[in-house]
DNA sequence: TTAGTATCGGATAATTTTGTCCATTATTAT
DNA sequence: ATAATAATGGACAAAATTATCCGATACTAA
C-alpha cells in the first residue's frame, strides 16, 4: 500500500508527535529505535519531512527533532504521505493508466474509486495527534 | 497500490477474458499491443497466472492465452491479484508492523482495516468477467 | 518429416527502492 | 576557544522490481 519509506515515515513522524505533547525532542537514534527502523535510512526520510515542513529539527546537542506545538492538532496523515509517496496513491488509475480519468476510464475505475477516496478520506481527516494519543494510552503501537 | 507487474497482470486477463469469451485466444504479442506493456515482461507475468491456473496457454501456431470458458464467471479479481503481488495488500498492516494484530494495533489499524477490508471485499467480489464485458461495451479501457 | 509459430525458462541488464557510511555544519556547554 | 553532540548532505552499496534477450520446447500444418 504505502512505501516503506512512508510507513517509517508515519511511524517516525507519530513518535515524535508525542514526544513533542510533552515538550520532548527526539533524536535520530531515539526514532529508529522506538519504531524499529534503520536509523541511516530513516536520517532520510526525516530530512524530507523536515524539507516540508512537517517537523521541525534543531542541530547540536539539546538538539533533535519535534513538531510545532501550535501545529501539532492540524497536521494530517496526508501531509506525510504525500511528501514521501507523493499523491499518486490516492490519485491514480488502480489498473496503472497514466491517469485516472472518468471519461475514458478503467474497468475498475468505479469500484477502485470508492476504495480511493475512502483512503484519501482517512489520510486527510486523520491527524497525526491522534495517532500520538494512543501511542501515549498504550491503545497502539509502532513496533513490536 | 499495486505493482506494476499486478496492474500488467489484471489488464492482460480482462484482456485474455473479453477474447475468451468470444473463443478467441490472443498472443503474446496481441495482449501486450492492447494493454500497451513490456512484451517480455508481460510474458513472465502470463507465465505466472498459467502457474496459478487463472489463465491457460497452448503452444505452437493456432497456440495462445485463454481462459477456461466454464470458470470465466467465476474468477474473481482475488485471483489474480495474489498470484502476482501475494495478499499482504488485504492482510498486511498499514504502517509495516510485520503483521497485522488487532491486540497490538499500529496507531491506524481501526481506520486502515476499513479500507483494506473495502478493497479486499472489491477484489473478492469482481469478477474478470464483469470487468472484460466493459471492455467490450466500449464501457472501459485497458489502454490510452 | 519439416518448416514455421508461439510459449517456456534461464540468464542478464536497467531502474528504483532501500539501506549504509562518513565528512561537514550548526549548536551547546564547559 | 574548544570539545562534544546532533542533524545534514553527498557518495556509495545492496536488494527488489521492472525489463530484455535468446535458446529450448511444444505444437501445427503442409
Ligand atoms: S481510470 Fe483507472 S481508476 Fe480511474
Ligand atoms: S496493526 Fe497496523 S493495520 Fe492492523
Amino acid at each position: 500500500m504505502f512505501s516503506k519509506a512512508c510507513e517509517y515515515g508515519i511511524r517516525a513522524v507519530v513518535f515524535i508527535a508525542s514526544q513533542s505533547v510533552q515538550s520532548r525532542k527526539v533524536s535520530l537514534k531515539e526514532v529508529a529505535k522506538e519504531i524499529d527502523s534503520p536509523e541511516s535510512y530513516t536520517s532520510k526520510i526525516l530530512q524530507k519531512l523536515v524539507k516540508s515542513e512537517v517537523i521541525l529539527s534543531e542541530k547540536g546537542p539539546t538538539g533533535g527533532f519535534s513538531i510545532d506545538y501550535q501545529k501539532l492538532n492540524s497536521i494530517k496523515l496526508e501531509r506525510v504521505v504525500v511528501a514521501i509517496d507523493g499523491d499518486q496513491i490516492f490519485k491514480g488509475c488502480g489498473l496503472g493508466l497514466k491517469q485516472c480519468n472518468a471519461n475514458m476510464p478503467c474497468p475498475l475505475h468505479d469500484k477502485f474509486k470508492e476504495v480511493r477516496d475512502k483512503l484519501q478520506n482517512l489520510l486527510e481527516t486523520t491527524t497525526v495527534l491522534e495517532l500520538a494519543e494512543k501511542i501515549e494510552y498504550g491503545l497502539g503501537f509502532l513496533k513490536r
